[in-house]
DNA sequence: TTAAAAGAGTCAAATAAGATGAATCTTTTT
DNA sequence: AAAAAGATTCATCTTATTTGACTCTTTTAA
């Protein structure tokens, strides 16, 4: 059991965003600091802002922010959202080709449990997972909170040296 | 996010033999009913006897049959032992590749979400899935329970229908 | 008004996990 | 001994996911 890569990094998109909030931050800076492509990663921000989590803006001084405050973007909500799939067993769709689907006592407890899985994400939000310390931006390499824009060339020369 | 249908599999087999306590069921038998192949099933079921669920008895008049008492076989335990990663995203891993990974606070939200979700299953037992009426038997076109064996003849054409 | 920055979209390919089944081996009972 | 039944090994097929190149569109700043 996994939940994709995209949701993952879907995640941790918005935690970035959320350690920047003073600042739009490009999709290539977020590829770079994560070292994935730009394209692979453009596809999980266009989702998001899509569904309403992400801010865009195109053009010249455009980039990434959070359309919602921190405190606003639980996880459950994301994880609903973004996860491709949360049928956890075949059967779950319309049409199960299980004999035991009439009588199934076992779908009702998976179900059950998926529910407890996200009501336990929706207990935490995107402000929770930042905090309110500088730790998070130290270790993005970021400026603490209010400081001056990042210094991109670092951060190129930082990705660099893994290649990619 | 998804379970494997391995321990999809697994779960139903455990249903099946909760619900026929009085006889050992043979792999065939069961592989034919739920309409995959032996040799599929054959690992499915070498694992939960590896495991400690089922008793398998080899020769002829041998099969399968539960090693415990449905009461005593939690789904949580089977999801646990039987799911071939708990893993939902890389991170939890042993060597995470995030950046974020020393101050991330998101992996504990997930494993606190994992485990919700665990404890869930954990408040049911095989035997509640199986439950004391005969609805279960009837879908499987076994005879209510304390009666003969199964006719195996007509399980067999039953499987032919669909053609596997 | 033009060039550059940046997001959006399309397409195809590479991976890897999972699912599948054939063939053979081993054990046990009649 | 023979048949029944589970155990093991091996190879292949399938599919979701991951990946990234290439091109298009929008928008801002000079």
């Amino acid at each position: 059991m996994n939940i994709t890569q995209h949701t993952d990094y879907a995640l941790r998109v918005l935690m970035y965003l959320g350690a920047c909030p003073e600042r739009r931050v490009t999709i290539k800076e977020v590829a770079e600091r994560f070292d994935i492509s730009r394209s692979h990663l453009m596809k999980i921000v266009t989702e998001l802002v899509a569904k309403g989590f992400v801010d865009g803006a195109r053009g010249k001084g455009g980039g990434l922010r959070l359309a919602r405050a921190p405190s606003e973007i639980g996880l459950g909500d994301v994880v609903r959202q973004v996860e491709p799939s949360l049928a956890l067993v075949e059967c779950f769709g319309t049409q199960s080709h299980c004999v035991l689907d009439p009588v199934c006592r076992l779908k009702g407890a998976l179900d059950g449990a998926l529910q407890a899985f996200l009501a336990a994400l929706d207990r935490v939000s995107l402000a929770d997972l930042v905090g309110s310390d500088a730790r998070l931006h130290a270790v993005l390499g970021l400026e603490p909170p209010g400081r001056q824009p990042l210094p991109v060339t670092i951060l190129r020369q930082v990705a660099r040296t893994k290649g990619r």
